[in-house]
DNA sequence: CGACGTAAGTTGTATGACAAAACTAATCCC
DNA sequence: GGGATTAGTTTTGTCATACAACTTACGTCG
């Protein structure tokens, strides 16, 4: 609750404008910015002007496709290409990956490792994904720049001091990853977050500044267990330390099967990827999408599986759903390769069971399948740092 | 995101000062909202002026108590005593409440009724609660201007459209108030809210911007069900469309005792005033203080009962509190009157279930008994709406 | 009891961000 | 080629805050 200043003004115009321009479908000129903020065009064309000058925006020259319309043609405004962007990482039980992503959602350069890092030791892994690094950031273009890194976990996140407090899946406790990839990163601040929360940041914004319906759900992120974020408002919600939306931990029944964080009935242990592989009989190694394959093809273990997880899902999410009055579900990782099929089950139960589906039925979204959705995320939620704050990166 | 120009920031910053000296423990001087906010004494000066003359603050003449210290003595500013002023009103299943109370906070008027609302018909009841309101408002001091009213229901609200849609426990439909108390309201707008949502809202704001710790918190309560409310830095989260805090119809077991709602194994079932009342083998009519009381003597049964409750609570919490990371849950209505025996259980049980308990121990905090808190967050809440945009109220 | 120090609050001037309106630029249409 | 039309720029005005000097009102101490 800071004071306001006339500084304030330009720097909450200045973002205003760059975010209009991102979140539009077809770059605008400053005049269609001028309408859509209410702002002058005096005062926009003086703003669009600093982004441009500071490498935000890019003014589009070709009016080659022009509408033919009467009077002077417009400057098309739209994200800088290759001129700003942000790297983001991530630690998966299954893969590493490092992305570069500019401005303009693009993906610059990639590298993504497979590798199974279950029970696995930081430091070495922290090395592989610190080689990684190196390779990504030596494929920058030139003249852009690298603003910020980010570094998705599946765990338990200490955001404000940039350490993993714990990650079952991996094996990991109270782990700070910045020192072991200095040298990759240089003066780079890293900004540490969890998997589920920055992959559902992906998600509602497919790229810097640019929104996606619905901006209101829940993001269940299936890896060997069941991560999840809450978003309102197109904002992934942190809670009181960030730890909110550990989804999978949510009881299904209290008298349920033992689960590995000491409690009983969570639904990791119904929907969580092994308990989910081992209900329909197959080895923990095998992919979700083979599951899906057989219950498609009328493997009837496979489907029984489908629709226990399914179940087990409409119990926790109806819970959560009547709770936050948020009725939209987005289903991603292995739960986004068998969404199909556990929809219906869990559409129905949440009709059933959510006290406001009279009014507003509740529904199932499946997400794309990425193998390192959070690294997108890390990446964009650094570049959102530069839209929303323009005045800091205009060296 | 409204665009951002010169008066736009006056208003904030009026709102700033207004907010600066209601939330301060002691009436503070011009300089010290200046220290606190850092705009200069120049402009808190002119700021404050505006706000004097517009009745929102006053100058406290009285200087005796002065500290004796060198200097000019202070002008100590604090909220307006009876010059602006909301009425809150609640419709609950056991009583009819019109409050009003003025920016300091404090109630000027009031009106309370017992009553068993259980199954009555909307149009007389609205009448009783009409008279009320007009009584309260005739004892509006000299002077003061009443500026908003509000409306707590126990039921689900569209509040954009003033409606009740659903109160089961009053056995009331589709039932829009405004109408029906219009008589007594006269041009007041009336706000319609949900009953533990504005009772959240009075227990994280004794006063008008004024905040009490904790700032974020899981508020319970307990009526004929269980209402809930989710509160985020002080505010209350509505959800999509305002119906979040649904805590009653969580499920606790899946193949629990059917609930009213058409679900099964709801918190509603276990911890409901009713259901505490049964599993101890009191009268439905009975006061959960009377078996509050008998629990202490070492009535056994009862003592199972508020184990039982407290069992339920704790599943159906530790869920919540996993998904939302907000480890503070504070019980109200008939859960505070049996708090003491409850949180014991609850917090047992939190410990066990909550994934994050290692690091942040989850805790129950019970509210004050108040027959109508409701009413009283609905005025507050309307009162909120002058400090946060003082401009608009400044005749 | 009067000069001095101190802190509160006021007054006057400067700065700078946006609004308004006039102006220039570039294109289409006739 | 001229008028209509829309995009973008320049100029001038307004207004809220910063800054600094000033006034007010008190305590303190010789």
């Amino acid at each position: 609750m800071a004071n306001l200043r006339q500084a304030s003004l330009r720097h909450a115009n200045l973002a205003l404008v760059a975010r209009t321009v991102l979140a539009a479908d077809t770059p605008p000129s400053r005049a269609d910015v001028a309408a859509a903020t209410s702002l002058t065009r005096s005062t926009v064309s003086r703003l669009v002007d600093e982004l441009v000058a500071g490498g935000i925006l890019d003014e589009v020259e070709s009016v080659v496709g022009g509408p033919g319309r009467p009077g002077r043609p417009a400057t098309p405004l739209r994200a800088s290409r290759a001129r700003v962007a942000a790297l983001g990482l991530q630690v998966g039980v299954g893969q590493l990956a490092a992305r570069l992503v500019d401005l303009s959602g693009a993906v610059l350069a990639e590298r993504l490792v497979t590798a199974d890092l279950a029970g696995s030791r930081p430091g070495p892994v922290l090395r592989r994904l610190r080689t990684l690094a190196t390779r990504v950031l030596d494929a920058t273009p030139d003249g852009c720049r690298v603003v910020g890194a980010g570094l998705a976990l599946p765990g338990i996140v200490d955001v404000a001091a940039g350490r993993l407090l714990s990650a079952p899946n991996l094996g990991w406790e109270d782990v700070t990853p910045a020192p072991g990839l200095a040298a990759a990163l240089g003066d780079l601040a890293l900004r540490v977050g969890n998997e589920a929360d920055l992959a559902a940041h992906a998600y509602a914004h497919p790229a810097p500044g640019r929104d996606r319906e619905p901006r209101d759900f829940l993001y269940l992120s299936g890896e060997v267990g069941i991560g999840g974020a809450v978003v309102v408002d197109g904002e992934v919600m942190a809670g009181r330390h960030g730890w909110a939306g550990e989804i999978g931990h949510v009881c299904v029944d209290p008298d349920g099967p033992p689960c590995r964080c000491g409690s009983t009935g969570c639904l990791e242990q119904y929907a969580g990827r092994l308990a989910l592989l081992d209900a329909a009989g197959l080895d923990p190694s095998t992919s979700p999408a083979e599951l899906a394959r057989r219950a498609r093809d009328g493997d009837e273990q496979a489907r029984a599986a489908t629709r226990s997880a399914g179940r087990a899902l409409g119990v926790a999410l109806s819970g959560v759903v009547n709770v936050l009055d948020i009725p939209t579900v987005v289903l991603g990782g292995h739960l986004a390769m068998v969404g199909d099929l556990l929809a219906p089950e869990v559409e129905e139960i949440l009709g059933r069971r959510v006290l406001s589906a009279r009014w507003v039925t509740p529904r199932v979204v499946i997400a794309d399948v990425d193998p390192a959705p959070g690294a997108t995320g890390a990446a964009l939620l650094a570049l959102d740092r530069v839209v929303s704050d323009p005045v800091a990166h205009l060296s």
